[in-house]
DNA sequence: CATTCAACCGACCCATAAGTCGGTTTGCTT
DNA sequence: AAGCAAACCGACTTATGGGTCGGTTGAATG
């Protein structure tokens, strides 16, 4: 099964790649050759592997999109403390500038929601549903800081998760290469406060 | 000069069809003759008025959508109450599904923002400075807010306004035909909310 | 009535980019 | 070493869509 081997190494080469410019300039801006020519791989290698190239895009997204989504904004969710603070810190996380040359500005979903929307019912159904796993697992964890005495009773957990989820896409709109760092502070002191007034214990500022 | 006026009509119902257009379909999905065939009008006809398709769009949005915004978003603060129930109004009005034949969804920022980011440097400038006079305006009425008493006086400003604007950039991604009412009423609701935490009376839920 | 010119027409040009296909290379198997 | 299939190559096809250009129309002007 070499072979195989060397089928899902490209393959693997691809998506990364694909994602990495993707992400930097758009999927229809992006021309397969622009991707193939950073590989040195040619068209027929990329045909030998995918279907089309919105194969190919739906393939990024269902394992690395999905994947990163989970590592950035779900897992870290899953602890047993006062859940404000641990979604605070994985937003601040996510917003992060990549260190290194992992991908930066935490994630894109927003730009690839917008830019499918109205454009490839498939793959907008797709990023959707990862939005959608978001918000149920934002649900969940709300909930269980009602139970667990951290957010006061009267909360609406649906409507903050989704206040939550809305204004971090938003973010992304906004943070253009420059003007990062004073964005995401902003936007970071004003989500603790937002959280401070769903607290249940009612710090004042 | 009565050619000046046929001139004046014919491109005003071209901006009005395109933008009514770009706004379902987006701006690189869209070709001239898409919106050609609409009116019954020519290639020639267009380039007689504009000089390219991007001529064209920056027209659009420093006549119609400039004056949107300003209608909906910036105009309405401008009143001597308290602004937070106003800021609150103007947006809820903004996300409002266009009645008769208007434009649907109050307006689409955040769709044109996100697909000239990275691809055209100069609209995405102009659509940048829409928003740039947004947040200048908020941050004025706040701040008025802060004098008058209405608002608490350790609130920043700067922040709330990014934060307001983010989550309603935000919506927008979220809001797709479908389920749109339910998420308006949760925005709104958590909006107000947050805004409860950085009124001066501090008025519990 | 002739002239003129803005407004408009639509066939054509050309660049781009997705997808095809007949081939070549590579490396494993026998 | 021969055979064979997976992996890969790259010239080509085709569709799309922005932009051009030589023309036609029609209304105002002299």
């Amino acid at each position: 099964m070499e072979m195989t081997l060397k089928r899902r190494e490209t393959m693997h080469r691809l998506c990364g790649k694909g994602l990495e410019i993707f992400n930097e300039k758009g999927y229809y801006n992006t021309s397969l050759d622009d991707i193939l020519n950073e590989l040195s791989l040619s068209k027929g290698a990329f045909y030998h592997h995918f279907k089309s190239k919105e194969d190919y895009f739906i393939n990024i997204v269902q394992n690395l999109i999905v994947q990163k989504v989970y590592a950035l904004l779900i897992e870290p969710l899953d602890t047993d403390e006062n859940p404000l603070p641990v979604i605070v810190e994985s937003l601040e996380n996510a917003l992060e500038p990549g260190k290194k040359n992992e991908m930066a500005y935490g994630f894109m979903l927003n730009d690839f929601l917008t830019e499918f929307n109205k454009r490839n019912e498939e793959i907008s159904g797709y990023l959707k549903n990862i939005v959608s796993v978001w918000e149920v697992n934002l649900v969940a964890v709300l909930k269980r800081g009602k139970v667990d005495g951290h957010i006061a009773r009267h909360v609406d957990c649906e409507g903050a998760a989704t206040y939550i989820i809305a204004s971090y896409l938003g973010m992304r709109s906004l943070m253009t290469e420059s003007s990062n760092r004073q964005l995401k502070y902003q936007y970071i002191q004003q989500l603790k406060q937002y959280f401070r007034s769903i607290s249940a214990h009612q710090v004042l500022a």
